[in-house]
RNA sequence: GCCCAGGUAGCUCAGUCGGUAGAGCGUGUCCUUGGUAAGGACAAGGUCACCGGUUCAAUCCCGGUCCUGGGCUCCA
């Protein structure tokens, strides 16, 4: 018997008799790890435990803590599910069911959408699949035998005919118990070893994510190797669930939409535009000190400029109205106003870069399905900037903005991004030569600034590549955040210039930048991050006065006006009730500082001061609260 | 936009198999004058999203509209 040699990951190599399973050789590794393995990789091949190894390579182990045997594992499940729908509804017709990141879904063809009895129920059917501990069994058929065995199901034929056309010349088919299903694996063994799951939600789906073609009825679930975990990921959704910033936005007062003022146009509170203006008021600071200079213009502009740039005839979703049978668009975007100010004088090289910033509003037609609380709306506001530089400028200014932008998240308590560089597409303007001076800036500058990231080949915009930060909030969700893009368009269909050293006139470098974004989106992350009990220099009411008598209710006015006379966001609690009572309501709302006065305080000018995490530090003098508040409440210097 | 599920008091929700509705919290008034996360009593508060239809009668059934929510890349 002839041997194969497997080389594992520490560096070791093992000698196997071939046809020894991916199984036999974890077992020999170590019986834990054999518990623990969902499949393995040979080569680079990623294939089921129980398949017989016939060549040498590179060998390694998957479990569920790798990426790929989650993958392997949740996959399973699906499978699992999919077989417990088609035992209690002969009519579904199974089409793909992937395992994503945090679970699984499975998509069937159905003659009715699926209910929350049926969920049970389905659950409870995989409860038996999974006890009855069937294997799963990998079988390899040919094209003309995977077309026969799903005769009945067009989904499947129409992947067979994709694979088909790809050279593919075997399928492989896995069956379990009386499910057989088209798919390329790899599996678990057995039913039995998928140990904790859950099935979360239902939702409609097209078939390949085309809204022309067939919906699909779509259950989504989740599966752990344990109970535990699963209790901690379901936990881990309730987290979230209950920092949702439309449910605070609605606790603590801060923003709120109107049925009969439109969808996607939210309504500030008082809170809600305190917070904002807080963030836009630092946001404009950090933007003059860093050599930007503030603009303001119009929300409406005529429609020409929209065809010189190019968004009306990329049909893009905006909205237009007439004015003395003039035709006007609401700005999408801020850019062309920006450069009409750019080229109303002439430029000379000395000047640039010139670096124009707005807080702009505008309006986009995002289709109804996709509004989402503050994070997707149809009016925002963007902390947008322009910047016109010379060629040779581009990679500092760019390095600037990273900078910026790292710094500016920083302050607002974000720590971890993840960086995308996304490069020329196929449908693209602009010359071979612009774009990879470009591009080139891009990744200098990410590199000079110390900046990991991630090249999406294509993913750029038609106009020029970018650079796109995602955040990753308080519970490890990534966001989109700052955007950065080389505009090789604009410049020439505005003709953006500026006078060179030689006299002449040459082309200026754009680039367009945010660095919040949308400002409510922002707020919106910002809510969730920190759960609704923002730092002090954000809080919209920094201190709330208790008085814990009717006695003491002219001395806690006092005291509320020498804030409000300090520069602090300060109220009074003028309500009756027990003191307890009053400190709930403040805790609730997740305010910083309470300064609690009764007659004591009245007395000796004190406040009581109680803060929204450590609790009661006991009475001070009000000047000392003030003083420790001077500086408490900047926002923290980046 | 499309599919599905929803819209009942300020909020969270119950309810009516067609006979115009309830709770808790919140709000108001009164009692209580309180010392660090809910003191008590009473009261007010609803065109049951909007418009039409069916019906003796519609919050409930039917149709439309508006709004909200979950989805709509992840490839067998």
């Amino acid at each position: 018997m002839s041997t194969i040699s497997l080389i594992l990951p520490d560096g070791s190599t093992l000698e196997v008799p071939r046809g020894t399973t991916g199984l036999q050789v974890a077992e020999s590794i170590g019986s834990r790890l054999a518990k623990a393995a969902l499949a393995v990789r040979l080569d680079g091949r990623i294939q089921d435990l129980e398949r017989p190894l016939e060549e040498s390579g590179e060998f390694a182990v998957y479990t569920f803590s790798d990426a790929e045997g989650q993958e392997v594992y949740r996959h399973s499940a699906a499978h699992v599910m999919a077989a417990a729908v088609l035992r209690l509804f002969r009519e579904a017709r199974p089409t793909i069911g992937p395992a994503i990141p945090d679970g699984f879904y499975y998509d069937f063809e159905m003659p009715r959408p699926f209910t929350e009895e049926d969920l049970e129920r389905i659950e409870a059917e995989m409860h038996k699949l999974v006890k009855a501990d069937l294997p799963f069994v990998r079988r390899e058929v040919s094209v003309a035998e995977a077309r026969e065995i799903f005769a009945d199901n067009p989904y499947k034929l129409e992947l067979i005919e994709e694979l088909e056309a790809e050279g593919e010349t075997v399928l492989s088919v896995y069956e379990m118990g009386e499910f057989t299903d088209l798919c390329r694996g790899p599996h678990v063994p057995s039913t039995g070893r998928i140990k904790a799951y859950k099935l979360t939600s239902m939702a409609a789906a097209y078939w390949r994510g085309d809204e022309n073609r067939q919906s699909l009825q779509r259950l989504y679930g989740t599966a752990y190797p344990d109970p535990q975990a699963l209790q901690e990921h379901l936990d881990r959704l309730e987290q979230a669930r209950l920092r949702d910033h439309r449910k605070l936005g609605r606790e603590l007062g801060l923003f709120t939409f109107f049925e009969q003022a439109g969808a996607g146009l939210p309504y500030y509170l008082p809170n809600g535009a305190m917070l904002r203006q807080t963030v836009c008021d630092f946001a404009l600071q950090q933007h003059l000190r860093r050599g930007y200079q503030l603009l303001r213009t119009p929300h409406l502009i005529r429609s020409d400029i929209w065809e010189t740039s190019g968004h009306a005839q990329q049909n893009y979703p905006m909205y237009y109205t007439d004015i003395e049978g003039q035709s006007y668009g609401i700005k999408p975007m801020n850019c062309p106003g920006h450069i009409l100010i750019y080229n109303s004088q002439t430029h000379s090289y000395r000047d640039l870069p010139v670096r124009y910033f707005e807080l702009g509003t505008v309006y986009r037609h995002e289709r109804s399905g996709v509004l989402h609380g503050l994070l997707r709306v149809r009016g925002f506001t963007q902390d947008d900037a322009h910047i016109f530089c010379t060629p040779e400028q581009l990679t500092s200014e760019l390095i600037g903005v990273l900078n910026f932008a790292r710094d500016m998240l920083r302050t607002f308590g974000f720590s971890e991004f993840e960086v995308d560089l996304s490069t020329r597409p196929e449908k693209s303007m602009g010359s071979d030569e612009n774009w990879e001076h470009a591009t080139e800036a891009l990744a200098a500058a990410l590199q000079e600034a110390g900046l990991e990231y991630h090249v999406d080949e294509g993913e750029g915009a038609f106009y020029g590549p970018k650079i796109d930060i995602k955040l990753k909030d308080a519970i490890g969700r990534l966001h989109q955040g700052p955007t950065i893009q080389c505009d090789l368009n604009m410049p020439d269909r505005f003709d953006v210039n500026y006078v060179g050293e030689d006299g002449k006139e040459h082309r200026a470098v754009m680039i367009h930048r945010v660095v919040l974004a949308g400002i409510e989106r922002f707020l919106g992350l910002l809510i969730e991050h920190y759960a609704g009990a923002f730092p002090i220099w954000l809080a919209p009411v920094q201190v709330r006065v208790l008085p814990i008598t009717e006695r003491a209710l002219e001395y806690g006015r006092q005291v509320r006006d020498g804030l409000l006379q300090a520069g602090l966001r300060a109220e009074l609690d003028d309500s009756q009730g027990t003191l307890s009572a009053k400190i709930r309501d403040a805790e609730l709302l997740r305010l910083p500082y309470m300064l609690i006065v009764g007659d004591r305080e009245a007395e000796s000018g004190q406040v009581a001061v109680r803060h929204r995490e450590e609790g009661d530090l006991g009475p001070q003098p009000l000047e000392d609260f003030l003083a420790r508040l001077r500086d408490e409440a900047q926002p923290p210097r980046g």
